[in-house]
DNA sequence: ATGTGACTTGAAGTCCGTC
DNA sequence: AGACGGACTTCAAGTCACA
């Protein structure tokens, strides 16, 4: 069970919007203030993220939260 | 600084949205399938929820995680 | 430049209660 | 009905070495 595909198209909906930048994981990483392994276990789908750290990534991407969770 | 507004709006956002159906903590906090006293940590703006959790809540009040962080 | 497993530690989250 | 505390277990956060 344990349904993580939620994770899953949250890590898909980084990737995207990152790519869309220009960015690598490790600039977009230094950016957010993060790990670049942290952000690729993100893409993955493997990193239940929470509120504070979704908004990190939102702010690096110049979105709200709620932009960012578009289609979740 | 340590900026934890965005919990604190998610909280009230949380107790609007749950107050407007008519829940109270226990009830919602079952319906959720979460603890009352961690939804009541949510509403105060003390928790720092995560993805899985904001979908449970988001689905207990009909609403997208994208809907449920509007505002943020 | 990214994937991945392993790891430590601080916070998430539960369960008991009282006010 | 809700705030809040203590004690507890589980998991997210954050980092590392190496593929």
């Amino acid at each position: 069970m344990s349904d993580d595909s939620i994770l899953k198209k949250f890590g898909e909906r980084v990737r995207q919007l990152r790519k869309a930048r220009g960015f690598s994981q490790q600039s977009f990483a230094a950016t957010c203030g993060l790990d670049r392994t942290y952000i690729g276990g993100i893409e993955r789908g493997e990193r239940n993220v929470a509120l504070r750290n979704m908004e990190a990534i939102a702010k690096s991407l110049g979105l709200s939260v709620s932009e960012l969770t578009t289609g979740l």
